[in-house]
DNA sequence: ATTATCTATAGATCTATAGATAATGC
DNA sequence: ATTATCTATAGATCTATAGATAATGC
């Protein structure tokens, strides 16, 4: 409504060419995606992306960057696990849809792409760690929320891999219940509560 | 002593070759590991991995299957899971011999991976599920030993990509001890156990 | 006149193969 | 004579760029 598309289209391109990233970015990852896929499926010429882009890298850097942070702002934080647990197990709009997923797909690759893990990872960890017990020792309170965001992680690789597994085919509900009530207990957990044996 | 390396030593540059392959894969992933590095590490010409594996595929094939069943059988089953974490978490000898970092790290890449996958994942579930109580179902222990295996990938996963994060700067005993206890209450919980809320 | 788009291509990979060379076993 | 190794290269990518073309804004 306000800031109209500037001359032709060059925003509508800029947006298609985002988007497109994002789905094959996610599905296949940063290697296994080439710029000229990403321009076709975004309908648009493939020296484009470098001319509003710059790089290949660059723009997975934004890609990531932009939706890193919805997701985890999307709702109350109470409720942050099991939105993320929904959008990993759903997969109803396909992988592509997969926030984390990106990510992991994308893991030794992209140069940019180590910086915005750091942060995303940094990000996540705090929001688990403020529903964690355990005042007393911080360090262990994020040590365990990095856990609980590892699992989700695992999940992300795992569900879209092993479709015959398990996992894949468990009720969703199932596989919420069993998480979320382990996650739970361990950030619960305070600290020194007994070694394993 | 029995069986001889044959002419000049077409074994031990097989051999060679395969120790490479598996170090580079693991670190790097299938797509980022090219036949000319591998050669090169192992000190062999780049043309003899394709005359004694055929193509890059089918040597990724054969370094994951070598080496994926080693681990599993390498100790007593109550001590899998341990065994598996340290080896995650010790890093001592680099990342190249993490078991599950070239699973991981060669998602959805290697044409040949893709049976592997399934079949160590199927191995390894069968381990932990056996731990598991819960003979009244026996779909939901396999459930949750599968979310048990997909934490372990996860930690693989997230262990060198975030030196620097909560994982990586605690100790390893703690890590251990978290881990250990929330996949012992995972693998220990009956079905039914009451829901989320 | 400005700015989006397209054409064409450079230059650097990468996997894989064909065929020559050299070292053993007989 | 057989079999391991090496040279050279085909053919298919892939990222990125330079420069031409075409569509708007004034």
């Amino acid at each position: 409504m306000t800031a109209a598309p500037s001359a032709r289209s060059g925003d509508s391109t800029r947006r298609a060419l985002l988007t497109a990233a994002a789905a094959l970015f996610t599905e296949h990852g940063y290697d296994r995606t080439s710029v000229r896929a990403i321009a076709e499926r975004a309908g648009v010429n493939q020296a484009l992306l470098f001319r509003y882009f710059g790089s290949k890298d660059a723009l997975y850097a934004r890609v990531a960057a932009e939706r890193a942070l919805t997701v985890l702002h999307d709702g109350p934080p109470e409720e942050l696990l099991e939105r993320l647990l929904r959008s990993i197990l759903d997969g109803r709009d396909g992988p592509e849809h997969d926030l984390f997923g990106s990510v992991v797909r994308s893991a030794g690759t992209s140069e940019a792409a180590a910086a915005v893990r750091v942060e995303l990872a940094g990000a996540f960890t705090e929001a688990f760690a403020a529903q964690a017990d355990g005042a007393a020792d911080r360090a262990d309170a994020e040590l365990r929320a990095e856990l609980v965001l590892t699992w989700l992680l695992g999940l992300s690789l795992v569900h879209p891999l092993l479709p015959e597994g398990a996992v894949g085919r468990a009720a969703p509900e199932a596989v919420l219940g069993h998480v979320t009530r382990a996650a739970r207990t361990l950030l619960a957990a305070p600290a020194g509560s007994g070694v394993s044996r």
